[in-house]
DNA sequence: CTCTGTGCAAACACTTTGCAGCTAA
DNA sequence: TTAGCTGCAAAGTGTTTGCACAGAG
């Protein structure tokens, strides 16, 4: 119904989005309307949504887009780094029999995890206006990069 | 506490087998071959397997066993608490603008990603020994529980 | 005009569900 | 014996790939 104006803080999404388009220039890729609606929808979002999310928000205003598209996109986005993907997500489930504190270091390239105790990251405190809010049931540090073996891989 | 023995040497191994047995009488749950082997794979492992990984090592003492029961054992073992999901595994990938500093709660019942900031959180120090052996991109401090609006919902 | 990017559909990977026969207690 | 477990198969998500056409530069 009502177009949301950005009135809000002037002109921060129209520098983004300026920002993005050098970006994309600077990589060789051209500024389709998609490309821009994706990334404009993530720019909007405080939340930290998954394709499928990405999707329903651009193809309000882009009723035509595809859902691949919306992948491709935001794949090309963490390419160039005008996007991130949240550390952790998006690889198989994996399970752990191990009680003891530990934390993890995941390899980008190979997936496989690491454990690895480092003393002052136990019992991390948690801040106080998180545990009003949440019920928190897990706590830990968290390291992605990539391992001793596929660095040697690579070179 | 004493940590002397560390490896999965024999009679650790046996203890933490009778520990099972104990975990499932106490939740009225048989316990099966596969059940066990199953179990008996986690502990041998100090890698986080996924379920297909996990499986493969089974199938080497139990050829028979097939990977939807592997599935569903590794989901039991969890709910009595003897194993664990890796936090922030398993579900869709997930997406971010933010180039600010933050951190991430993730509610295990909606998979609601909510950013928040602690300073203290930021720049966590990576162990020499971390450094030394992998190439590290990213680190961050991870809490995972349910979120203020689930736990409304509960109530 | 050229070549990248898009949309569609099919393939793929991982997980869940329904069912019939089997087995631990 | 019998409730619970397993194996198989099919369906349900989420992601990737191959291809022909459209459109940005």
């Amino acid at each position: 119904m009502s177009k949301k104006d950005n009135g809000e803080k002037g002109g921060l999404l129209t520098e983004k989005m300026n920002s993005f388009r050098v970006k994309c220039h600077a990589a060789g890729l051209k500024i389709t309307p998609q490309r821009a609606a994706v990334y404009k929808a993530l720019l909007e979002t405080n939340q930290h949504p998954s394709a499928e999310a990405v999707f329903e928000k651009v193809r309000e205003v882009f009723p035509s887009i595809s859902l691949d598209t919306v992948n491709r996109t935001l794949l090309t986005l963490t390419e160039i780094g005008a996007a991130f993907v949240v550390a952790g997500s998006g690889d198989a489930r994996r399970y752990d029999a191990n009680l003891k504190n530990h934390q993890h270091f995941k390899c980008v390239k190979c997936k496989r995890i690491i454990d690895f105790h480092h003393e002052p990251f136990d019992n991390v405190p948690i801040p106080k206006y998180i545990s009003k809010r949440f019920t928190v049931l897990s706590r830990t540090v968290y390291f992605e990069g990539i391992c001793d073996l596929c660095r040697k891989n690579l070179s």
